[in-house]
DNA sequence: TTTTCATATTCATAATATTGAATATATTAT
DNA sequence: ATAATATATTCAATATTATGAATATGAAAA
């Protein structure tokens, strides 16, 4: 692989990763699969945002989705990416104790948000 | 600090790290420091291009830059940042050997820039 | 089969980043 | 002081990205 390749590379993963919306929105996903309304109602944005993003990081390898009826989870691909987000906390100087820690495994078929589960009144971000 | 604060300033690094060139302009500087010369010999642009780049990085903390007589001379703040760039790498499955060694640490007073030193030889990346 | 709901896609526009060209500054040499 | 050299800055043109609005798709329910 040549060098110029290898830089293309790497700084598209970094591109990707050069939002602020797109980071929160991967630690919102964290270790689980999450469906898209629940990060609408973690994130408070609307669909078809939400969806723009995640198509982004889905093209570029970040995440993995998975029909399931109506409903299409997304995972991250590698969670290794929460380290990298970590030594990138280290690196601008912030205190580890104020990073978010990415949302916990297992699917949300338990879904905290008000559309999944209008009844539930878990609150799990 | 909030997490808000914290998402932007994470991407603000990885916003930086989004350039293919940038990413070869760090490992052109490695663990040493290098005169923006050096950096137009090695990297073959023009003085204006790299310098704009230079500047970038600079205002955001991942390079810092020393004059000494006509040369500034540029390096990086904080070297755990090639460590972000392998981890990157590594999610992006580029195999290990293929990514470029950092340049070495120490002063090229001893450039090896035409520039620099018009009669040295030595090609060191 | 029509409707509804979750999600995706397309399109247009606004915001931002990239990049080249020209020019300015700061330091040393003359 | 003037000139030369290394580097920085500004400006303008272009390219890319972000984002909202509208619409499409696909699955389940009625």
């Amino acid at each position: 692989m040549k060098i110029n390749a290898i830089d293309k590379r790497i700084s598209q993963l970094f591109k990707l990763l050069g939002s602020a919306f797109r980071i929160r929105l991967l630690y919102s996903i964290g270790y689980g699969e999450v469906c898209v309304c629940h990060l609408e109602a973690v994130l408070r944005k609307r669909q078809a945002y939400i969806s723009q993003h995640l198509m982004l990081l889905r093209d570029t390898g970040i995440l993995e989705a998975r029909r399931e009826g109506k409903y299409i989870f997304y995972r991250v691909s590698d969670p290794t990416i929460f380290d990298l987000l970590r030594e990138a906390a280290i690196i601008q100087s912030i205190p580890t104790q104020d990073l978010p820690e990415p949302a916990g495994p297992g699917i949300l078929s338990n879904c905290a948000c008000p559309k999944c589960e209008p009844d539930s009144n878990a609150n799990q971000n």
